[in-house]
DNA sequence: AGGATAGCCTGCGGGC
DNA sequence: TGCCCGCAGGCTATCC
């Protein structure tokens, strides 16, 4: 379940394979997945040229989890991962014709290699603009301010007055763009507050400190290449192992890492949620 | 209008 | 052993 770490982590490794590499050919198996849009913002269909063959990657942008390939043309490729997505460079020898069931788009570089998104849920999905302005104003214009630099001014200006639990809050990518599941209930688990809390009751001093704890959290998956939970792999097709760092998330039940009491879990905000009686204290 | 809910989609693990 | 069901969950559309 790709979060920020881990589509940072996707960006970066995306990055010798791709950066100042023309794009010689593109093959689309399932145009479903690909929502291209004219300079007008209108819905075109799926094309090679839209997702940037002929052109050459000049960039890749991350904002929250979200990548954008940006090409010497302008045009722009959006790429979210959803759920179970997954951007992998393969080897020209290796596999050159064959492609899997749920190998949706297979870019082929310059030099031979080729970079598949490959999706089995698709949850996740490309977006095609002719620019990155288009990109920015529409599609990640509805995107709070990126994880790795939120402040507490930040959240408690965009969840200050709602009624919504603090967990739910953290995971609403116009509040915060970034945060998932598994570090919602990390950074919560790390400054001692109750994902339930209603976010109209945090003081701006304990946003502060949430902000602080996202971005430490966050910044410390990255280095740790993410969380393999279930198939995230980078584009070398390496696991991550942050996952052995988690305090709270997937281990409703066990003993509390630093109370040895015994963690809960239950559903806030929709999602299943972890965390421990004793250390987190409403507020 | 803010907040809750349903639906999308497949793989996997538990239970029978 | 095999089948069925429930669960995982980011995001959008829709409802209240």
């Amino acid at each position: 379940m790709p979060e920020l770490p881990e589509v940072e982590c996707v960006r970066r490794s995306l990055l010798p394979h791709v950066l100042g590499r023309r794009v010689d050919s593109v093959r689309i198996y399932r145009p479903g997945v690909c929502d291209c849009r004219d300079a007008q913002g209108k819905k075109r269909p799926a094309s090679p040229a839209r997702l940037l063959e002929g052109a050459t990657v000049e960039s890749i942008l991350r904002h929250g989890k979200q990548l954008a390939m940006v090409a010497s043309t302008g045009g722009v490729v959006c790429v979210h991962l959803g759920m179970t997505g997954l951007m992998c460079v393969s080897h020209a020898q290796r596999d050159a014709t064959a492609h899997g069931r749920h190998d949706h788009v297979v870019w082929t570089l310059a030099g031979g290699r080729k970079m598949t998104f490959h999706d089995p849920r698709r949850f996740g999905g490309l977006w095609a603009f002719p620019s990155q302005d288009s990109l920015r104003a529409t599609r990640w214009s509805a995107l709070g301010p990126d994880a790795l630099t939120i402040t507490g001014g930040g959240l408690y200006e965009a969840l200050g007055g709602s009624g919504r639990a603090v967990k739910a809050g953290l995971l609403d990518q116009s509040a915060v763009a970034g945060v998932g599941n598994i570090y919602a209930d990390e950074s919560l688990f790390g400054i001692g507050m109750d994902p339930r809390t209603r976010c109209a009751r945090v003081r701006l001093d304990r946003w502060e400190a949430l902000a602080a704890e996202v971005r430490r959290v966050l910044s410390a998956a990255i280095e740790h290449g993410g969380s393999t939970v279930r198939n995230y792999v980078n584009a070398d097709g390496s696991a991550g192992s942050a996952q052995t760092r988690h305090a709270v998330y997937g281990r409703g039940g066990l003993a509390c890492v630093r109370c040895a009491g015994t963690l809960c879990q239950g559903v806030v905000g929709q999602r299943t949620t972890v965390w421990c009686p004793r250390c987190q204290g409403r507020g």
